[in-house]
Order: structure tokens, then sequence, then C-alpha cells
DNA sequence: CCCTAATCGAGACGGTACGTCGTGTCTTTCG
DNA sequence: CGAAAGACACGACGTACCGTCTCGATTAGGG
């Protein structure tokens, strides 16, 4: 719940209203609970500053003490909750490990909470060039390169061509899935992600033409 | 638009100012106008039921009384204007008309004032499932229609496949694009597209297992 | 305003939607019903044009063909059905018709509805001074005349001396009642008009200094 | 009224917005301040929540926090400013006493700015029982009891009857002003004052019936 | 006997004000 | 000095009426 960074101030975590030096844990967790609680609970709409603050019993300066907006709470409470929940399995095998971990990536977007939250976020993102560029540095592009572990070490291992265009690839991959989630709207269903990695294995298997 | 006839009286400034029966189409061109030109000018927090009121010169009411939200507007304005924008040539060869086709959908959502609204009405889209649903279905689905054509003329001219699964391999291509416009944000430039449709051709043309 | 014209059309009162000459009858009965039901129902705040109209089954063009104000409506729907109401009785008894009377005016100010429009407009001549000069001008003033009667009378017969002033004799009593009923809020029982005018009449009969 | 210290700091606008215990008296005083204004300016249409707040330079909810209507803010700043102003004098003569104090507050409510105040609100009243409740709660009851004090001291002074009804001839007193202003729009001048309080201190020193 | 003009219903229009909600800033008080 | 509390100026919301207008139907007169 409050992790480890707060174990700065850690053991004694009683209320304290003021405090010499250094910020509230407590408040900072209740505020991105607070937020994400809101956004499955209400939707996009229902997040307010206001609303947050009220929830979480802080506030609305404290909040703005320490965060710039409300998609800046949102992106801290998804980083923070769903940011290595996204990690590719390591079987060795990379038919099972791509499978599973495009899987999971769907399951994730499509069903659970922290989904919500990423989805609410790229939406943003769409309103606001700045935000977009702050949630691609924060953690689209460490997702990305977590999405490509797979197709590395199975061009390691040979068994994918070693000129293969990784990132391509991948990205056609996960933007099939995206594509049905932000877009089409779709569901995302195993058998789906089973005839993309199929269809990724057989042709990126059968010699390419350079 | 005609309202020349009435200025031209002068004097008096008359002009259509209700009517039985229908509405007026001034004020709803002025509406589409102005949330458009507002859009583009100042984002989509710019885009506000006052301002587009004050800048198409109509009361607030007249937008009431034909819009739900300001993204009922967008989208009327976007479908207006743009929706028969996308519909691929028929050169009657596969890769020219599909390269052409997707370069201008790269093109439109990426450089023109109609994509800037697209990827607006998408991000709204993330925050409120029943306006996903009415994007759907007052445009994807039939844009979506569109983006196939190539293909399926390509198999009715058996330059594909008889039983590929044209919808699959589209929202791939597509997907692709939307992925790196509403997602990672790397340039969609020609080359892009050109390698993506290439990698399709080849792909499609080789023998299917089945 | 249009008052005797209407009735010269009068007889055949059916239906009828526009007319070469002369006004709906049916039209103009409807609104001052409605405005007066509407004023008794809801108070002045849900006196309003828009209701007047749809309560009376009327566009707000014809109404606004014929008042200029909802107060104009009001006063003309007092006039068609009070106005007459207010007459003192004449018994030839200075004390009986007096109290009789006054007895009527409080009745009638806080007990009936066309009192009720009556305070109503008496507050709007409040906050509209123009407004003011036309409900003086159109019953106040005639009312006032009537209020006098029993006293003229009496000073026909020598029951009071011939030199009373009784203009200023009936504004003291009338003025008592409206103070009652516009100011203080006290009830204006027959107790309370009693007294007013034992008190007038004694000192009225008393052989005045001059 | 206070706010010069603030403004004469410069550069950084600051000013009192906002503070833990106890609202902004400086908002209070300028909305006060801007209803009166504008009913004076304007009249009582003129004074609309949106142009107090505008010429006060307070936000609308502030007012809205602070009180609960026009009329509120009218009595408010009547209240404020007029309240002591109809004290009658105590020189201990009745008929000088009662002559200045009658004539004093003929002149408040057909001269002055916060007689026009309080003809607004008796205006309103009419419109609004509850409202009239609260304006005789918070004004009239008192002001009547100011009204009678002349009567009271003559009565304990001997100069009056001690079975006045002190009450029902004020009433009767005031009521007949209160009547010229609200009801007939006669003048009220210092004559007709004078009169009044003539025939009454005749009629009051003569020897009662009972 | 139709033509024409006045009136009716309906209701859209440009406006103004309403009362509410959320924003981000500021001030005070407490610990 | 951080945090709770909350007042403030501001701006947008969605609604209610205002008074004006345009329409199409209806109905007398008058030509």
């Amino acid at each position: 719940m409050e992790q480890d960074g707060a174990t700065a101030t850690a053991g004694t975590d009683r209320a304290h209203r003021g405090n010499r030096h250094g910020r509230s844990e407590q408040a900072r967790t209740a505020v991105l609970e607070a937020a994400d609680d809101l956004l499955v609970a209400k939707g996009f709409a229902g997040v307010t500053i206001e609303a947050i603050a009220a929830s979480a019993g802080v506030a609305k300066q404290t909040i703005y003490r320490w965060w710039t907006s409300k998609t800046d709470i949102l992106l801290d409470a998804f980083l923070q909750d769903a940011a290595e929940e996204l990690t590719p399995p390591d079987h060795g095998d990379l038919g099972r490990d791509l499978r599973a971990h495009l899987r999971q990536l769907a399951h994730f977007l499509t069903r659970s909470d922290g989904g919500a939250v990423l989805r609410a976020l790229l939406g943003q993102a769409q309103h606001d060039p700045a935000f977009a560029t702050v949630l691609r540095a924060r953690y689209l592009t460490e997702q990305r390169l977590r999405d490509m572990l797979p197709l590395e070490r199975a061009m390691r291992r040979g068994d994918l061509p070693a000129d293969l265009d990784a990132a391509a690839e991948v990205d056609q991959l996960v933007g099939s899935i995206f594509h049905r989630v932000l877009v089409t709207g779709d569901p995302v269903d195993d058998a789906f992600v089973d005839r993309l990695v199929d269809g990724f294995l057989i042709r990126a298997r059968s010699a390419p033409p350079s």
C-alpha cells in the first residue's frame, strides 16, 4: 500500500497533520488511491481535484503542492500499482512467452482497474500533447522495451533471424491489441491473441528475402 | 452562406431567426465550423459550448436544442467535412491502392484538421463508453468497411487468396498506424507505410498453410 | 385597451384560428384565466408568459400581440373579474354601510383570489413606477371614489358634518387596512374593522373645532 | 473602503482573497454597496446577482455563499445603512416629537435611497410570503416599536390617557403614510403629516368613552 | 367566388440571468 | 514548514424565460 519509498519516515505510520520536514506519506497514498477509486467508480469525469481531496481526506492545497493536474495524479497512481505487472515471462520458448505476455496485456487493458486508468491516460494524451510526451517518457517507452524482451531473447537463442526488426514486429503485435481496445472496441480474447502470435511466428520464421 | 440576400436589405438587421418547420441551416453550419476552428486553434480544452456559441454568433440554447454535448458537435462537424475523404482509390492494383490509401490515412490522421478532430473524438471515447459506442456506430464501422475495399477487390480479382481474413489483415495494417498515432507518437511517414504494405503483400501472397 | 371591441363579435364563440378582422375572444379569455390561475396556484414567480401561453393553449405571439407584459395581463384579468366587487352597499346608514364595505374590502384583500392578484400588482407597482401610474389610472382612482360613497351620502343626509374632508378620512380608514395587508401582515378581522369604524364615527360626529 | 492599503502595495495585485476563519469583510461590504447602488441607479430589475457581482468585483459564488437571494442582499444592505435612521427624537413634547418623527419617516420613504430599497423590499414581500415574514422579523417589528416610543413616553408623562391603545394609534398614523407611498402615490408632504398629527392629538386628548 | 389580409398555433432564434460546480490561489491555524 | 480547512475570483455548465421572428393553416370580408 505505502510500499517502500515511504519507509524513510516509516515505522510509525500514525496520522500527522503538519510536519517540520518532509511530506506526509499517508496523504500521498490516500490521494493516489482516491484518484484510482474515483476513476473506476465514476469514470474520468468523476475524477476532480475536489472529489479526490474530499474522498482522500486531504486538503486541496496538499494536492496542488505535489501534483500539477489530475492526470499527473492518475499517472502516479498507475505507475505505483501497475507498472511492473506487464513484464513478460521467460520460459525460453518464444511462442509460449509471447502468447502469455500478450494475453496478459490484453487482460490488463480490458479487464483490470489499472487498464482503465491507462486507457483514460491515453485518452487524455489525445487532448494534451504535452501530457502525451510525459506519458510516453514515464511509461510507454519502458513498457515497449519490456514488450520486446521475448523477441530479443529468441533472437539471441537463434529462434528468430538475427536481422529481424524486433521493434517493428512488436509494434504490429501490440498495435493490433491497442487498436481493438482504443478504436474498434472489439473484444480481445485469447483466441484473437493466439491468432496474432501464430501469424507472427509463421512469417518471422520463414526466410526473409534479404 | 445564404444570408447575403437578407443582409443586403440592410438597415434593420433581419436574418433568419426562427421558423416554423425545420431549423436554421445557417446556425447549424456556423456551429460546426466554430467547433472545428476552436479545436484546431485552441485544442480540445478550448472547445467549450460558450466559446462555440460566441464564435458562431449563436445562442447557447440553440446548441443545446440540437446537440447533446460538445463531442456530439465535433462528431457532426467531423462527419460533415471529412467522412468521405478516406475512400481508397481503385486502380486495379492492390499494392498501389493499398499504399495510396494508407498513406492518405496516415496523412489525414497526423496532418489534417479533420485528423485532429478524430484524434480528439477517440480521446474522448476513452473517457466515455457511451460516446465510444456512438463514434463507432456513426463513423468507425463504415470507415472500416472502406478500408477493406482494396483487399476485397484484390480477392475478387484473384490477386489474393480467396480465404484471406480481410478484416483481420486490415485491422493489423490500420492498427499499426493508429498505434503510432495514438500511443507511441512516432511519425507515420511514407516509408513506414510502405514497409507495412510490403510486409503484408509478401505474407499474404505466400501460400497460406491451410 | 380593446375591451369592448371584442365583445362586439360575441355571440358565436366557437373556436377559430385566423380571422380577417377582430381577435379571438376565446384566446383572450383563456389567457386571462390562465394568468389568474397561475398566480393563485404558483405565486407571482410562476406567472411567466410561457407558462400562461402553455396553460392557455395559446401561442406566445398571440399574447404579445395584445398585451405588453405579464402585469398588463394580470391587470386585465383583475379588472375583468374583480372590479365591481367592491362597491359599497347603500342602506342609508353610515355605520352599517361603512362597516359592511370595509369588511368586504378586508375580506377581498386577504382571502380572495382577486385580492391575491391586487396584492401582486401593488407589489409590482413598487418596482415599476410606470406600472404604478397605470394601476392607479385604471383601478385605484376609481376604487377610491367608490370607497368614499358612504361618507358622501352621509354628508348629504346630514349624518356627517358638511365640511368633512371625506377623502382624507377614507384614506385613513382604507390606509389602515392596506397597512395591515401590505406591511405588518396582521390579520384584518371584523373586530379590527369595527374598531376602526367606531373610532371614525365618534371623532367625525363630535363637533369639529373649526 | 479599506481596500486602498492593498492596492497601494501595487505590482502584485494582492488583496484579501480567502482566509481560514471568517469571511472577507471587503467582499461583504462591496456586495451590499453594489446592490444598493444598482437599485437606485437602475431600479429593481437592474439588481441581478450577476450585475452585483460584476460591479462589486466579486465572484457570483461568493454571493451565493452568504446570501440566498437578491432580496436577502438588499435587506442586509438596508439594515446596514438605514435601520437606525428612523429613531424618533425625545424632546419631551408629544406633538413635536411625533411630528418630527413622521416627517422624517415620510421623507425617508419618498426621498432617500434607503426608502427606495425599503419600497422594493415591500414590493417583493407581496410576491413572496416567506420573504414577507423575514422582512417583518428583521425590520418591521422593531421599527414599529420605535414608532410607538413618542406615544409611550407621553403616556408615562400623563400627556395621553393611560389606557390608550398605542399600537393601534401608531398603526393608523403610520398606515396613512404607507398608504400614500405604496398605494395612492400621493405626495407625503409636511402639511399632510401635520394634519395627521393634529387630528390624532385632538382625538386622543379628548376624553375617551370608556 | 376567389382573393387577400389579419390572426391563430407552433416553435426556433439571439439573448440575459440563473444557480451550481470545478479550478487554482491564497490565508489562517494547528502540530 | 506541511497539512487541514475553506474563502476567494474565475469560468463554464445546462436551464428557464424573454421578446422577436417566421411559418403554414384558417377564416372572414371585399373585389
